[in-house]
DNA sequence: GTCCGGTCCTTCGGGCCCGAAGGAACAGGG
DNA sequence: CCCTGTTCCTTCGGGCCCGAAGGACCGGAC
């Protein structure tokens, strides 16, 4: 980790100066670290450019692009999709549903599933919403190479098979010691 | 893309199962939809195994931070450098302040600014925190090779700007405009 | 038939998150 | 000395976010 590296970010150089004596590791603090800048960065540009339009939370249209992709589902997988909480889903589901987007159905042979699906609204709703999204995507990510985007998918996941392993390894390891 | 990737995740072949006639990025999506699971399960990760001991969020954690990083600094700059508005950085210092972690100062020159820094107790927690939390960015990152990982941060700085750079083209477009 | 552990969804409490609007302070022009 | 426009921080309102706890329901054991 060069600090005069002139492709390091003005934070990251920041860093390097002031943490550089200590025994960390800045390279994969430089890959987590911006991993969170361009991930929230991303976000806000989506929604302030594509989704403010339409008055819709990134959390609320990955629930439509989810619904839109996967069909009726279960609230549990819903939210293992979305990749939120079960009750940060109640909640989203909620507004949805107020809004007229999503409907909740409660008649399952088993009486604890609630089933979540779009409405036609929300079937329109996100048919026109994507591929403006994707388009706004491809824009961003037209500043790398084809085969740039390729690795950095891949590079990434890895990454998240990662962290569910150990939070695998750490659930067995929790169920061993008990 | 092929479908039949089987590094590709459970999730992406079933979008391309039911999106792959329509005419979007499906690399750039890869790219980005990657980007946002990786991100929020590496986050999660992080703030059960590192954080919770602790009771600090992910944002409060980032504070305490970046505080460390620059020193005492000005409201708007320690908004800008976390990544949150000026309004969710009011409240998350509020928050630190009140459990003694960082204090607001408010005699400087111009009477409108508010300074921010760690106090004693702020400086010992992210002192102590921090090795913690980079021991275990290393153990996610250690998933990849080292130039992997630069290359992955690498990557991701260039997507940062392009954000950032479009962001900008917008505003000087509405500035024109106007 | 009645437990009883397990699995659902939801509610609750506290915190983060943003845009819009409020209010104090500054700076420059009349 | 005021205005007037700008730049700060904060408050407000509504939504997202999670862990813990509540309440309904299921299924197998007795």
């Amino acid at each position: 980790m060069d600090p005069d590296d002139p492709d390091l970010l003005p934070a990251e150089r920041k860093v390097l100066e002031r943490l550089g004596h200590l025994p960390l590791d800045f390279r994969a603090m430089a890959a987590l670290s911006n991993l969170f800048r361009a991930s929230a960065a991303v976000r806000r540009h989506m929604e302030r450019r594509v989704l403010a339009a339409d008055r819709l939370s990134w959390t609320s249209f990955v629930v439509l692009w989810v619904l839109w992709v996967w069909g009726e589902m279960e609230s549990r997988d819903l939210a293992a999709a979305v990749g939120i909480s079960k009750p940060t889903s109640t909640g989203v589901v909620t507004t949805l549903e107020r809004r007229g987007l999503v409907r909740r159905r409660r008649n399952a042979p088993d009486g604890r599933m609630v089933r979540v699906s779009l409405t036609e609204d929300g079937l329109r709703k996100i048919e026109d919403l994507f591929p403006r999204f994707n388009a706004e995507e491809r824009a961003l990510a037209s500043h790398l190479s084809p085969g740039e985007q390729e690795a950095l998918a891949a590079m990434l996941r890895s990454l998240l098979r990662a962290v569910e392993g150990e939070g695998r390894a750490a659930v067995r390891q929790a169920e061993a010691t008990a």
